[in-house]
DNA sequence: AAAATAATTGCAACAGTATTGCAAAAAGAT
DNA sequence: ATCTTTTTGCAATACTGTTGCAATTATTTT
């Protein structure tokens, strides 16, 4: 955890430790009330700028879905401030509502004439493996 | 739009015929500011229940992506309370900002083994055809 | 067409989410 | 150990959205 803070240059605080360590015992994407209620005592403020900068350094990633869902999950392929580019799809479980980044073998190719895409995003949701 | 409203089992109101309008006159997809702009007076709080409720009835339909980025379009397919199915990605243009429901003639599948899968949303973002 | 009914609106108050500026504290470099 | 720079924590503030309730408006019934 500390060599990965180091290689994006961002100073090892015990801060940044606590929420990263969050992130590690989760398996799937969680939101920020789940970091705020694992972290114990904390400042609110100081969580919302250290997720702000695990973003843009390529740590984290957003997920976003209609009806005001937002999550954050661990990035696994090497992100950075200009672009999260991953391999996976974001899937969002309707029964127990957890999300999940899921890797897929055939990641679709999508072409749109006269567009010029740079990234791709997949969204699916569903009853997940545990639900079903 | 009366027609719409009527559909849907919904009042035919000025506000409601107003914020149907805003969005018949935009192409693209539209932010909850952009909307408060256009109406002249309003009351914020209808807004957001007109917002909602078009939202549930199938009307419109949400787009939301990292970013804090939440815009909304017109429904072209016939969507409901429960699921929102469009045949059409969610483009989001790196230079003008703007984001487009384009149709695609191949929508792909999305298989996970394990995973019953009932929705997907695709987002793209890259250069749009007016800023290539 | 008027009265009854039911949905919608507008206001007040409030809640949650997030940001900015700034001084104090902590981390890393010399 | 000291210096420099980043990060933290606090105060204040802004934005986004929700709830309860009374007044208003649209539709239905008579």
């Amino acid at each position: 955890m500390k060599n990965l803070l180091r290689s994006k240059k961002l100073r090892v605080t015990d801060f940044r430790l606590a929420v990263l360590t969050i992130f590690e015992q989760h398996k799937n994407a969680i939101s920020t009330e789940q970091i705020e209620n694992e972290l114990g005592e904390f400042d609110r403020i100081t969580l919302y700028r250290t997720i702000k900068t695990f973003i843009e350094k390529g740590i984290i990633h957003e997920i976003t879905m209609p009806g005001n869902i937002k999550k954050l999950a661990l990035c696994h392929d090497n992100c950075n401030a200009k672009e999260h580019q991953h391999q996976h799809i974001h899937f969002r479980c309707n029964s127990c509502a957890e999300i999940f980044c899921l890797d897929i073998d055939d990641y679709p190719e999508i072409n749109l004439k006269g567009y010029q895409i740079d990234a791709v995003e997949i969204q699916a949701k569903g009853i997940c493996k545990n639900c079903a």
